[in-house]
DNA sequence: CTCGCCGCTTGGTATGACCAATTTGATCAG
DNA sequence: CTGATCAAATTGGTCATACCAAGCGGCGAG
């Protein structure tokens, strides 16, 4: 059970995503809000107050007027992705490349600058990735990514970095759990993947380390694309 | 003036941001709170809602306690570059890198989808930056940079991309009026950059284009922190 | 038709009250 | 003395009402 608050600030949001209130356009007073949404004023406020900071929304004495989509804060993609039933795949794909790019930085900046201590730390989490074999399942094989790209984040000491990463997977995790199901990662390509990463971080070969999270780009967004439209398959099954 | 909510939101933050308050620690009642503003408690409760918000505080019946700060949104950077007189030379470069691998990304984008007519446009906002003779002052050669690195991401049709340039940027700005003054572009260097732009955009050659765009960063990183240096000089000469 | 004024709407703030969840500390059993 | 337990105090969440100042709109004077 979500405050009150959030309810209204959530149904607003919807609105001015989904094309209700479009940019320019006034809202609604916070007085008729109250009746609308049978609220109390303060609860409308701090809903105000949220879609002001979110950046929807431009609230001045006189009346609140909805905002540029491009002036908006990040924070909006999760309510974006939530619009629809299933994500939007082209959003996914965008997200995906952000996080790519993200986590590329980071590992740039690990093998300019860190430890060699941190550097075996990385080499340790990449084992379970070079192994072909499935004697793990696909669960435990996502981990694995997981953390290791988790690591290469906190390894690359850069809080903006950090926070820019960790705000696209918070909003964008939630939302592919009814397409993780579909999501059969390719072993071998990824135990390739996994010894050029290792080779490129022995040698601390920038260039090398580029080219193959570029592959690696590749694959994820191929691998997302296989889920998407098996999602979308079964989905139409149901229906 | 602002509102009484932001005077209290922006001291709160102030406080946890300069360590005043511990991640994990307790912050004070609202009650507390409202006695030390001298403010209602529904400003007080707008403020802590925008502290939560900005993942600062963790609000809950019973109190509300301060969040990790790698847990916080990207709308905080804004708040650490005003902690100190002059912002952080190392936070700023943090920036500045993920900065250019955004725009580093539009551009592959770009380069990989755009029309030709997208690309004309963009080498046109070009020329003025391949002109090594100082016949434009330094604000319109900075000016025009901006214009180039802004019709990237419009033309990249990324959205999440534009809001964490934009996000960035927004916050980045405002707080660099004081370092600006000492920011003399090198102009030569730049031209230099420009033409080999101009040819990867021309030949659509994204690997050149990347190589290119590293040597920018490059040339921006030099650039801020000369910058940096003889602003504290400046800030030095006056204490 | 244009300009300026006045009234109405809207957001900003303030008081005061009540509820529910949590925290806290005293009490009691072992 | 230690621990579990339970009740009271504290705290956030919600509500109702009122007043002020800044925009907005319509009206009337020129």
């Amino acid at each position: 059970m979500s405050m009150k608050s959030d309810q209204v600030a959530n149904a607003l949001i919807r609105d001015v995503l989904g094309g209700r209130y479009l940019p320019g356009e006034r809202l609604p007073s916070e007085r008729d809000l109250v009746t609308r949404f049978d609220a109390n004023r303060g609860a409308v406020r701090e809903a105000m107050a949220k879609l002001a900071q979110l950046g929807l929304a431009e609230v001045q004495p006189g009346g609140a007027r909805v905002r540029e989509r491009e002036e908006a804060s990040l924070d909006i993609i999760g309510y974006l992705l939530t619009q629809t039933d299933l994500p939007d795949p082209d959003l996914v794909d965008q997200i995906l490349m952000i996080f790519n790019a993200m986590i590329s930085l980071a590992a740039t900046q690990v093998v300019k600058a860190a430890s060699d201590e941190t550097i075996n730390e990385i080499r340790v989490l990449l084992k379970p990735l070079s192994q072909a074999d499935a004697t793990n399942n696909d669960a435990s094989h996502s981990e694995a990514r997981f953390r290791l790209m988790q690591h290469f984040m906190l390894a690359s000491e850069n809080l903006p970095l950090q926070l820019v990463a960790r705000t696209l997977f918070n909003q964008f995790a939630p939302n592919m759990s009814a397409v993780a199901d579909f999501a059969a990662p390719d072993r071998e390509r990824y135990a390739v993947f996994a010894q050029q990463l290792d080779d490129a971080l022995i040698h601390r070969d920038i260039s090398a380390l580029r080219a193959t999270f570029d592959a690696f780009i590749e694959l994820n967004r191929e691998s997302m694309t296989r889920a998407f439209m098996l999602a979308q398959r079964a989905q139409e099954a149901i229906a």
